[in-house]
DNA sequence: TTGACATAGTGTAAAGATTACACTATCCTA
DNA sequence: TAGGATAGTGTAATCTTTACACTATGTCAA
């Protein structure tokens, strides 16, 4: 086993370098709750521990199709809106040597997940941000700047809209943002701040539930474009 | 020297690895207009041509000393105020094969620049962004998301005190406003605005030049902290 | 069938922030 | 000592943001 290790270690430099990985904060509001998605690790290091989904990315690939892919791999989540956030080379940040990692977050509307366990984790988890278990690496640090950058788009993008469906009403959204926020919003002041975006058209079709009038569903204009506002 | 060159090869890994380098977008102001700082290269690929300040990263090197290192050896620059800015990762940016490029931006105010061509480039000048030469790799791209990160950033934090000597007028401050954004401001406004983020506090000197009134000088609360307004 | 319930949907006035605007102060130089 | 040049200062008008409460329309149960 070691022998066939060695054997294959038939990339050489005339310089050491680190491996690059791709690491990836996928959020979702789930049961009212901002949530992120984790994986257990199968493998030492932080064999057993919760991490972000992430990998080596290969010599041919983009970083974005790296972040693509190794969340496809490892929870099988796809068609998410993606963003590079931030790239930790810290020398010590990975005892298996010189890992740098380039971190970007994700977000997707909670009905598209079709999230199962795939070969190289062992199981994956939604945790809502606020009761995160402990998790291996620097990947704290990560969580931390991929929510506080996430918190600051609010204020000057539509990147929420990326966490709704198709097609939603304006409650819904509402209840998103403050979640995100974690402060109730005026609705008329919120009904009158997100029309005027002009980003919304609304459908003919009305959502219904419950025993009280049903409201109307709109849709993005452009869904999968995030505008800057203000 | 091929075969010296073969004989070097000595790190070898069971996986390729891309190569990791870090660039650097040094902006300052100078002459009245938004320069920054490229080197000419002069090894292939793009020998000759103009090129961000940057280099590989050391094995156990942080990116950001990496960047100051670079910054450093190829241009004698120190003390800049540092960022990251964007990963870069496609597989065909450089013809020598696969190199992720971590890009910095720094900005320096104008009087602290002791700028040399050293080692390992053929010269080093400041370009006008607005008048840049051809660049190699993909480097426009960065620097133009160097500026447009500029551009944002005045507008919510104190980022253009970074261009600023120790002590420096309200004045002069402006014309450094003046001079990013490309647009005339409001004298009035601009010193209401600016005293009301309490950073800056008021020195017993003053600047005299010219047959005018002198200008009282003004220095940063916290030097070499940018601090988020809004 | 009808009344209670629950959320959808709507406008206006007050407060606060931003903009536009012009004159006096102070020093230097000739 | 008068003219030139930039420093330094306040206020009113406009625009933006906030606070706030009632009617509309469906469901469901009696």
């Amino acid at each position: 086993m070691y022998k066939l290790h060695y054997l294959n270690m038939s990339y050489c430099y005339d310089h050491p370098r680190p491996a690059v990985a791709t690491d990836i904060v996928l959020f979702s509001i789930r049961e009212g709750r901002l949530m992120l998605l984790l994986v257990k690790r199968a493998h030492e290091p932080f064999a057993g521990a919760w991490a972000l989904p992430g990998g080596f990315v290969g010599i041919d690939e983009n970083l974005e199709t790296s972040a693509l892919r190794e969340l496809e791999e490892e929870t099988g989540v796809t068609g998410v809106y993606l963003e590079q956030l931030h790239t930790s080379g810290e020398p010590d940040r990975d005892p298996r040597g010189r890992v740098i990692s380039v971190a970007y977050y994700a977000l997707t509307p909670s009905d598209r997940l079709y999230i199962h366990a795939a070969s190289d984790a062992k199981a994956v988890a939604w945790f809502a941000l606020e009761d995160l278990p402990p998790v291996a690496f620097d990947h704290e640090k990560i969580v931390n700047m991929a929510h506080r950058r996430l918190v600051a788009k609010l204020d000057y993008s539509t990147i929420a809209f990326q966490f709704m469906p198709e097609m939603f009403t304006l409650s819904e959204l509402q209840a998103v943002y403050q979640i995100i926020l974690g402060e109730e919003l005026d609705k008329r002041n919120f009904r009158k701040g997100v029309l005027a975006m002009s980003c919304l058209e609304h459908t003919s079709e009305r959502r219904r539930n419950g025993n009280h009038r049903p409201a109307q569903l709109y849709r993005l204009k452009s869904p999968g474009r995030v505008e800057f506002i203000k």
